[in-house]
DNA sequence: CCGCATCCAGGCGGATACTG
DNA sequence: CAGTATCCGCCTGGATGCGG
């Protein structure tokens, strides 16, 4: 399937949106790109996201595929989130969001 | 400035949604690429969507630089809308978003 | 340490009827 | 023809406190 054809209306684009669109997703994704990392060091990455949210955006993410959630049954609990390879196919795609974003008109 | 280096963050890929993320803006925007329509052709072509909100939609893309919007002074009204050189360059964008969704993992 | 439960507020979008 | 006006439901995210 090639880009350049057919792109029979926009349709899908609201897709993808949908699963990169929540408040703090994009800056998850890109904390997580740098390599796996604990809740413990996400929330202090991301410290104005309320516990609540960043659970149900990490939820999210694992559940459409971006992310990985690895837990260790040992106490204290421990739990590792990381990239899955859809979620590597999406740094283009947040790559070119950003650089539009930071483009002169 | 280069895309493959320092995306500080991906702040900045959420202000580029929030300016596509409308209910029909994706549509909106690839029926208009085909070229310039009144709102008429737009209603019609984009028929799920209240005047209300369609209307907002026009509204918000206009604002952000994203269409042109032409009124003609005559009896009956006569209005045109047109994408943007800004506009064109989130052609890029909404395709990849596309293709993306389109894709199989 | 890693969450879950509950309650709440704001904003987006839908339905319908009306107007210059 | 090209919009406005009004009302209303839903969903996302925020605040706070509790649990394994």
């Amino acid at each position: 399937m090639e880009m350049n054809q057919l792109n029979s209306s926009y349709i899908g684009a609201e897709y993808t949106m949908s699963i990169i669109s929540g408040k703090w997703k994009p800056l998850i994704i890109y904390h997580l790109r740098q390599g796996t990392k604990r809740y413990g060091q996400i929330k202090r990455l991301v410290p104005d996201a309320s516990p609540k949210v960043l659970i149900q955006q990490l939820k999210e993410l694992e559940h459409d595929g971006i992310i990985n959630r690895k837990s260790y049954p040992e106490v204290p609990p421990k739990v590792e989130y990381s990239v899955t390879a859809k979620g590597r196919s999406l740094y283009p795609v947040l790559d070119l969001l950003w650089f539009w974003s930071h483009q002169k008109l």
